[in-house]
Parts: structure tokens; C-alpha cells; sequence
DNA sequence: GGCGGAGGTGAGAGCGCTCTCGGCGGCGCC
DNA sequence: GGCGCCGCCGAGAGCGCTCTCACCTCCGCC
């Protein structure tokens, strides 16, 4: 009811000011080329009757909709128990609001929903994508590069999804691991073991991968009994924690694959009568807050910039979106550093 | 670059299906009235040519958007360490995309970004929007109930702002905070301390007053060192934790006003060597997994649904923008039930 | 068998904006 | 002082869709 009087257009703004639809046009998209006397008048009747522009009616010609699709394609029981995404969606809208976009949030319940996602993209509400949480058998990144829109993914893609020219911000996930393996090594741990992500990720394959190589590097070779899969979740790292403590009583330490499956295995851990870090050291990764700080004891991790990942990505796909096409010699991915936060737990 | 070859009109799809656009357009949106023949022949094109219709265009007639904003307005040390807002989003997205509506994420950060959603708002973009995490002195509702843009609120605005009719969903604040106190003493606790949230939010001025309440009704007269007013961090509840101590050394009882000021106060209450629940019982509210079931010892607490809530107010949303304005009958508030959930610390 | 009516289809007018292009005025130059 | 050029502004043609309205066909009825 009481229908808001229909607002004002170009044309009504126009009258008012006593110029050409044109002359308004311009000096609302920047007032290049418009001589002062008239701007002023336009921007006068423009605030007197609160004009606004249809978004609509404009991009219907300009095809541009200053507005870009987040993705996120995970299952739900991660999507937002883990302070990942949160933080990543924070970086994300500080960058768009600050280049005067908008955030069009999509969430994927299941594999069903990319055929929803794939249809919105190819519609052209959106000028581009980020999109998250790939999994390497996932047809999403074939769908979405079919759909033709500009996009830039969270985390290194799997190889068997999409060209390998997929622009993507990641984070140094073997280095940091790495990082971790060492400074467990450093503290004179041994039986140092790994409990996995889901393998079907790439940031969980290349922490392994960071694992495998300073254990080799530096033990010779790896007792397979050390790693443990799991799914990123605390429940997860729970079970592979309990796990572990069958399979191999002496472990002295465990890199976890993230923070959460380092607050399960902390649990399990602590249950079993094993002080942290006098018994087996612990390290996580992520370093997401508030969970890192207040576990029990505070949990050492490898940290990474959650929310400036957010922005770099957005950043990038802004700057292809008004260069016209990704720039020629532009990166297609881009790696940000890991730095190891000391805390308690090792 | 190889920009892609533009995409397919509808006239493309009527010309290649021998018909005029307006069948087509027919077909489009549900085929009514046009005859067996026809729909196939206009199916197969669309098909043909991989025809999706342009929503701009649609838009500037329809002057639909089926498009929703979520507002978040919550200073950003809150918004994404409080896994609340997570839950909230996932139950509005589920409800959106269920009835084929898009979300747009709008987070504030400060006061200045109020300006930019009301303008955004304002210029017509989406049908309607929903706005979370109100204070008393927030300018928001003003700024969003000139913009014309039907609203639902999460959680019931202040009576500061805005008629009495906004329309808002909201957790029984006050019924379940009595419900804590209530148990807390049937425990046999009489020393029943209260950390609040911030009191410029109704609920934490709803929660603090189901806790004066109980006290009042129960003990004749509550102490009011009792109370301390922090601010739903982990950190502000560990500050209120602190005072409370050097004030009330007896307190055999704590009610924080969320799960995350739950969090810090046991954390304090660890440090002093209070052992819970046996020296002090702790309950919190909201429930937010896995805060909650992760604390040491896990959290009693009070539950509300909070996805559901983020449902509720979307289909209520909804059914306002179907039906031309909210029906007459329809309750301005709807205020969903809490249980008390009881794990470890009372 | 003719006529009224209902049901299907097409033509055309916009929705509110951008952008090209042509015109007009003012300046610099010889 | 006249000519050319440049710079500013307005007219007008769409962008791709929806929706009204008129037309046309075909059925049922007397």
C-alpha cells in the first residue's frame, strides 16, 4: 500500500533544470565536458527531487551491472561454522563498496544448486564471479567458464576443472606447512603426524604436500601411519585424532590441517591425559580468530591473511572487468606469504 | 577479447521459432495461453539458441527485481567472529533461492555506510530488504523507511526508529533469559550474576530484563553489583568475568548474554581456579555451534533457532512483496520460542 | 449456415537510460 | 575583420523486454 510516488527520472530532472536529458546524464556519470553554470543547476534539481537513476534502464545499455557474484560451493555443514568464509566475505565487501559495487551472494546446498548458479552467471546479472571452495571432481568451473563471466577463484583450482590460465588468490599452502613440519622439528619432535583435509581440495593437498617434503627431507623418509585424513571439521579432528592415538601411541606431535581440526584434536588429545605441548606439540592452520586465541591451551598456528585474500581477489577481478579482459602479462594466480603465530600449543 | 558473441534476444528466439516476441515471451514466463504447437516450437528454439532473458530489461518494465539486500550494521569487530550472522544468511539464502530470489549482501561498516545502503536501497534495486542488528540510536530505520523499500527486521527494533508497525521476527529474549535464571535457581544458586550484551540492542535490554525478572520474583530483591554490562565479545565477557570477581567474590552463578561472553567468562573463571559448575555455573544464550559444544566444559545454554529465524523473515518478506503490501491482518512481530539446552557448566 | 463470442496471436508502444552525431557558438589566427 | 576549428549541448535512436489492445480464427448455437 501507499505505493512510493514513483521517482523521478532522467527526464523530470531534465525539466527542472531546463537542459537536454543528455546534459543530465553527464553530469550524473561525472559532469565531464558540461560547463559549471549548468552542472550546478542539474545537481540542484537532482537533489531537490532526490533523484535517483534506474539501475536498471542503465545497464539494459551499458551492459554493466557494477555488481559481482560470490560463490561459495561447500557443503553445508562447513559453509559457516568455519570463520574462513566469514572473513574471506569481509575482505571481499570492504574492496566492493570501496569501488562502488555490489555483493551478490550465492550459497550452493549440494551439487544440484550449480546448475542454478551456472543459469544466474550466463543471465548477466553480474559482471564477474568469485568463487570458493573448489573441489577437484567439481563441474563448477567448467559451468561457470561455459557462462562466459570474468571470474577469479578462491584457492588454486584443481587441474581437472577449467584452462590453467584460471586466475586464482591463494595462499602458500605447502610453504607454511612447511613452516609448521619445521618448527615442530626445531622444538626436537620425532613422531610428527598430519591430520588431513579433504584430499579433493588443493589447499588440503598441498599441506600434505608441505608435510611429506620436510618429513622426507629431514626424517629420510615418513611413517604412512602418521597421516590421518580428515574433513577440516573440530568432529573430524576429533575422530582422526582418536585415530592416531591408536595407531601410534608415541606421536609427540601433530600438524593439523586447519584450526578447527586442531580444536578436535586439542579436545581428544586432553581427554587421553596428553598435556600440550609437554606430550605432543600441536599446530593448526589459518590462524582464524576467536577461535585460535581461545582454545585451550592457545593454539600455535600457521596464519595466513584471510581477508586481504578476500580483497586481492576482488581486486583482481574489478581490474580486469574495467581493463577490458585480464591483463596480457597479469599472473594467473597469486600466492600470498604464511607466517607461523607462535602460541602455546607448540 | 574475444568477447563473447552477444548473447540471444528474444527476438532472435521469435524469429527462429516463427512467431512474434510476445508468444515468446509468453512461453517465457510460464506459457499460458498459447497453444501445445507453439510452446514446443518457442522450447526448442530457446533451447536452440541457449536463450536467457535479460533481467535488466525485464526489470525496467516489471520494475521487479526478485532480488532481496541483507543488511548486517554491526561494528565489524562483531559481524564475522559471531557465527550468528553465518546462520542467519544461510537460512535466508536457502528461502531465497527456493523462491528464485537473489541476495544482496550490504555490510556497514560505521556509521558513514548507512548514507551509501539507504541510497542503494533507495535507487531501486532490490524489492526488499533485511536489516539485522539494529541499535536504539540507529539512524538505519529512518534512512530505510524513506527509501520506501519494504523491510523486515531481525530482532525487534528500538522504539526509537521507525513506526510501530516494522515488521521484525525475533527470539523469546526475555522468556528465555528467565528460563537460565529460572534453572540456575532451581540449582540451588543464590548468588546469580548477569554480563549483559551491549543495552542499546533490544536483546540484550530484553534479556537483562527477563534476568530482573526472575530475580526480582525469586529473591525479592537482586543485587545490582550482580550486573555487568559488557558487550557479546569473548573479550568483553573475560573484562566483565574480572569485575565481577573483585566485586562479588561469592557469585555461585553467571547468565552471559550470549555464547561468545559465556566463552571469555569461563576462560576467567579458569584462571581464578573457580571450577565450573561446581563454584560457579555458567549458562549462556543463542546456542551457536561449535562455540558452544567447544567450550571447556561444554556450554549450557539457551537456544534459539537462528536459522529459522533468517527463513521466517524471508518468507515473511516475501509474502509482503506478492501480495502488494503487507496483508492487513498480519502481525507486525513474530517472536519464535527458545529451549534451554543443557551440556556441562549448569 | 450465419452470427456472436471466446480464445490465441501479433503489432506496437513504451520502461529510463546512454551515446552518437549534428549544430551552434566562441575563440584564435592571418 | 573573416574563416576555421574546437568545445558544448540537444535531438533521437535504440538497449531487450512486457503488456495492452486489436485482430483473426474457430467453435457453438439458434
Amino acid at each position: 500500500m501507499s505505493e512510493a510516488v514513483s521517482r523521478p527520472t532522467l527526464e523530470a530532472v531534465a525539466a527542472r533544470a531546463g537542459v537536454s536529458r543528455a546534459t543530465v546524464s553527464r553530469v550524473v556519470n561525472g559532469g565531464d565536458g558540461v560547463r559549471e553554470p549548468l552542472v550546478e543547476r542539474v545537481r540542484r534539481a537532482v537533489e531537490e527531487l532526490g533523484y535517483v537513476p534506474n539501475q536498471a534502464a542503465r545497464s539494459l545499455v551499458t551492459r554493466r551491472h557494477d555488481a559481482v557474484a560470490v560463490v561459495i560451493a561447500e557443503p553445508e555443514t562447513r559453509i559457516f561454522t568455519d570463520p574462513f568464509f566469514a572473513l574471506q566475505l569481509r575482505g571481499i565487501s570492504k574492496e566492493l563498496t570501496a569501488q562502488d559495487n555490489q555483493l551478490v551472494l550465492l550459497l550452493t546446498e549440494g551439487r544440484d544448486d550449480h546448475a542454478r548458479v551456472a543459469r544466474y552467471l550466463a543471465g548477466g546479472h553480474v559482471d564477474g564471479a568469485l568463487v570458493f571452495s573448489l573441489h577437484l571432481d567439481d563441474p563448477l568451473p567448467g559451468l561457470i567458464e561455459g557462462a562466459g563471466v570474468p571470474t577469479v577463484f578462491g584457492g588454486r583450482p584443481g587441474w581437472g576443472g577449467g584452462s590453467n590460465t584460471a586466475r586464482y588468490v591463494d595462499c602458500d599452502n605447502r610453504g607454511g606447512a612447511e613452516d609448521a613440519v619445521r618448527h615442530l622439528v626445531g622444538l626436537g619432535r620425532t613422531r610428527i603426524a598430519h591430520i588431513t583435509g579433504p584430499l579433493d581440495q588443493t589447499s588440503a593437498a598441498d599441506r600434505l604436500q608441505g608435510y611429506l617434503d620436510v618429513m622426507g627431507e629431514v626424517m629420510g623418509e615418513s611413517d604412512p601411519r602418521l597421516v590421518v585424513a580428515s574433513d577440516f571439521t573440530p568432529s573430524g579432528g576429533e575422530r582422526a585424532m582418536g585415530e592416531l592415538l591408536d595407531r601410534c601411541p608415541d606421536v609427540d606431535a601433530v600438524f593439523a590441517a586447519n584450526d578447527l581440526t586442531a580444536l578436535g584434536a586439542l579436545r581428544v588429545l586432553r581427554e587421553h591425559g596428553r598435556r600440550v605441548p609437554e606430550d605432543v606439540a600441536v599446530i593448526g592452520f589459518d590462524d582464524v580468530l576467536p577461535v585460535a586465541e581461545q582454545t585451550e591451551p592457545p593454539l600455535t598456528t600457521v596464519r595466513q591473511d584471510i581477508e586481504e585474500m578476500g580483497r586481492l581477489m576482488t581486486r583482481l577481478l574489478l581490474s580486469t572487468l574495467t581493463r577490458g579482459g585480464p591483463a596480457a602479462g597479469a599472473p594467473a594466480g597469486v600466492v600470498l606469504p604464511t607466517t607461523l603465530v607462535r602460541r602455546a600449543t607448540a
